[in-house]
DNA sequence: AAAAGGAGCGAACAG
DNA sequence: CGCTCCTTTT
């Protein structure tokens, strides 16, 4: 019996049973699109069609990512290494072959934040006037450009004359940021997919050994890959035409990320004997829900014309709750869920900002409902456990210059701004990382900052050498974390502030973190360390997650492809949804109307949807008045109840 | 060199 | 409003 094969209507069963050639997927909401790829790697596997490593399949977010390994495991027994994010998928490919494109394999993972600073070092370097252009504006540039695997060359070569010059400077900011992280062995987010691109480009041999390797390659959320991850795609199947995208232009949300929805022309063109399957049937929401949904949707232009389908009954209007301000908007939801008797694991809030939940959190917190919070601002976004994070960067990449500034004087030893300045100075003229340059004498440094910098490059020096054990397995990861935290001093530095007290917490959970962290199934190749720095820097949850019962809370962004019994969707003005930043071009208001959409279409029974007449802290800290959202209007009054 | 005080500014979504 | 950066003071 195939288990997997059950219960599955005519055109899921195609797709599940698809066996070789390209297929592209058209999967509407809660037309059970995860359900086809999980049972269609159920079936290759089960078949022998394909062993669990010749499987690649990506996701864009960790929880769709998690979620889509977990359903494997249930069914199988066992899970593909390979079922991951894009990000983290390149992240394992450029440790295996890292020397091959000049890294090496425990190079650092820059993100957001730390790309930026290195980007506001060139600035100085480079003497640029951030006048005519700021750092955060290169950033986004250099990122757009990989998105779509584009060099400095770029720059230099647009024929834009109409900004000519600063394209100049951005092209040289570019290459000298390369060539910076290059010097430090780390990466950018971006860098992982463009550096495995160039891998498979230069290599032939590396590039056949994985298309021998990925036999099958699934892609989940296909509307929302980029052109850097089409050409990965691409270039993994070219032969064998083995390549599965599951997508729909509804819920295409990642336009910020260089979405690039001619992806699916390019498929088309790309694999013209591609076979096309079409999901169109709901069998996740209620009709109320499903109609709802579609009436929101409908008023989007740009949009292949059609409507999910259900066989369900009517079930319970969508109930709508005009609220005071945010807080009684809170107040409503958790006494709602107390109310109900429901598991709380069918419960989810969702959110169109962040900074939406904290109200949401303390709420619930007073009424004692038991939650959790995904995403966000993030615990190792914390100085504190950055700073230690660091720590074991460098131990692991000596090379890692962000790291080496974070904490060169943390806590302070005497060696501040000047001799900072020293020290970058001969590593910059040396063309070396700032570890190298300090390993021989740097003029002008006074002796204790002399003294205090050797000493500090002999500290680093010995945790190598524990770093090192960690990965042989000689030392455990939290013993490694402890040793570092106590011998560096920092611990006792943060105990002798008062108001640091919240920040020795952390640092405890984060070794609790580290003690409990393990190897996944999946990893069972990699070292430890690596393993550990890595989940944080991709921000995969390091925590295990607990097994009590909890009411989830997360962004729109992050529920796509999730479904819970009880769904709430909370601020629901202008302004919020559709956010502020949308409202100029017709494109992004689009956008925000199917992020609406996905939110909608995560309920199965039950659907709430919220909106306060007033809200603090919108802007600069001032109150506004909540104009309720425009999405409201477009449901029809037959669907919705207000309470 | 480090701490304290003041000016200025910016802020979605995710990996 | 809260954070970062820059200036001033000790």
């Amino acid at each position: 019996m195939k288990p997997y094969l059950n219960d599955l209507n005519p055109s899921q069963l195609k797709a599940v049973t698809h066996e070789d050639g390209a297929m592209l997927v058209f999967a509407g909401a809660g037309s059970g699109k995860t359900r086809v790829l999980t049972r269609r790697i159920c079936n290759l596997i089960d078949s022998k069609l394909a062993y669990p490593e010749n499987i690649f399949a990506v996701t864009f977010t960790n929880k769709a990512a998690s979620e889509m390994k977990e359903r494997v495991f249930t069914m199988l027994g066992r899970s593909p290494r390979y079922v991951s994010t894009f990000h983290s998928a390149c992240a394992k490919i450029l440790r295996e072959n890292a020397r091959l494109i000049g890294f090496r394999p425990d190079f650092t993972i820059y993100d957001q934040k730390e790309s930026l600073a290195t980007i506001k070092r060139i600035f100085k370097n480079l003497r640029i006037n951030s006048k005519e252009i700021t750092p955060s504006e290169v950033q986004k540039k250099i990122d757009k450009a990989k998105n779509n695997y584009l060099f400095a060359d770029h720059f230099r070569e647009a024929d834009t004359f109409y900004n000519q010059e600063q394209n100049f400077i951005i092209a040289d900011i570019y290459q000298a940021y390369q060539e910076e992280l290059q010097v430090c062995n780390a990466m950018d987010f971006g860098d992982l997919i463009c550096h495995v691109v160039s891998l498979f480009i230069l290599e032939k041999d590396t590039l056949n050994r994985y298309k021998n390797r990925f036999k099958y390659v699934l892609v989940d959320e296909y509307q929302d890959t980029n052109i850097v991850q089409y050409k990965l795609l691409n270039l993994l199947t070219k032969d064998s035409k083995n390549l599965f995208v599951v997508g729909d232009d509804d819920q295409s949300i990642y336009s910020f990320r260089g979405a690039n929805i001619g992806n699916i022309d390019s498929f088309k063109r790309d694999y013209p004997q591609h076979q096309v399957c079409i999901l169109d049937m709901n069998y996740r929401s209620t009709k109320n829900i499903l109609d709802a949904a579609n009436a929101v949707i409908a008023n989007n232009d740009a949009r292949e014309i059609k409507s999910l389908k259900t066989e369900k009954d009517k079930g319970l209007p969508v109930y709508l709750k005009p609220a005071e301000c945010e807080v009684s908007e809170a107040r409503f939801i958790a006494q709602t869920i107390k109310d109900k008797n429901i598991s709380l694991n069918e419960v989810a809030i969702f959110y169109r900002t962040n900074a939406q939940s904290r109200a949401l959190e303390e709420e619930l917190y007073h009424q004692s409902i038991p939650h959790k919070i995904f995403g966000g601002q993030r615990f190792y976004d914390r100085k504190e456990i950055k700073n230690i994070i660091a720590y074991c960067r460098l131990a692991l990449n000596n090379d890692d210059n962000e790291s080496f500034i974070r904490v060169i004087n943390v806590p302070t030893r005497g060696f501040g701004k000047t001799s900072l300045n020293h020290l970058l100075n001969k590593a910059k003229n040396e063309k070396t990382s700032l570890f190298q340059a300090a390993l021989t004498k740097v003029d002008g440094l006074g002796t204790r900052a002399d003294k205090s910098l050797n000493s500090f490059i002999e500290q680093i020096k010995r945790y190598s050498l524990l770093a090192s054990k960690v990965n042989n397995k000689e030392l455990e990861l939290a013993e490694f974390l402890q040793n570092i935290i106590e011998d560096s001093g920092y611990l006792n530095s943060l105990r002798e502030n008062t108001e640091d007290i919240d920040r020795v917490e952390n640092v405890l959970e984060l070794l609790s973190v580290a003690s409990s962290f393990s190897l996944q199934n999946d990893e069972e190749e990699a070292q430890i360390l690596v393993a550990f720095l890595e989940r944080a820097s991709l921000n995969s949850a390091l925590d295990q997650d607990s097994n009590q019962e909890h009411v989830s809370l997360m962004t729109l962004h992050l529920a796509k492809g999730l479904e819970y019994e009880m769904v709430f969707l909370c601020g629901l003005e202008e302004g919020i949804l559709p956010h502020s930043r949308s409202l100029e071009d017709i494109e992004s208001l689009e956008e925000e109307r199917r992020l609406c959409y996905v939110g909608i279409t995560r309920a199965k029974q039950n659907l709430y949807l919220s909106y306060a007449r007033n809200r603090s802290n919108t802007s600069y800290g001032t109150w506004n008045f909540g104009i309720c959202s425009r999405f409201l209007g477009e449901i029809p009054e037959e669907y919705m109840e207000a309470i």
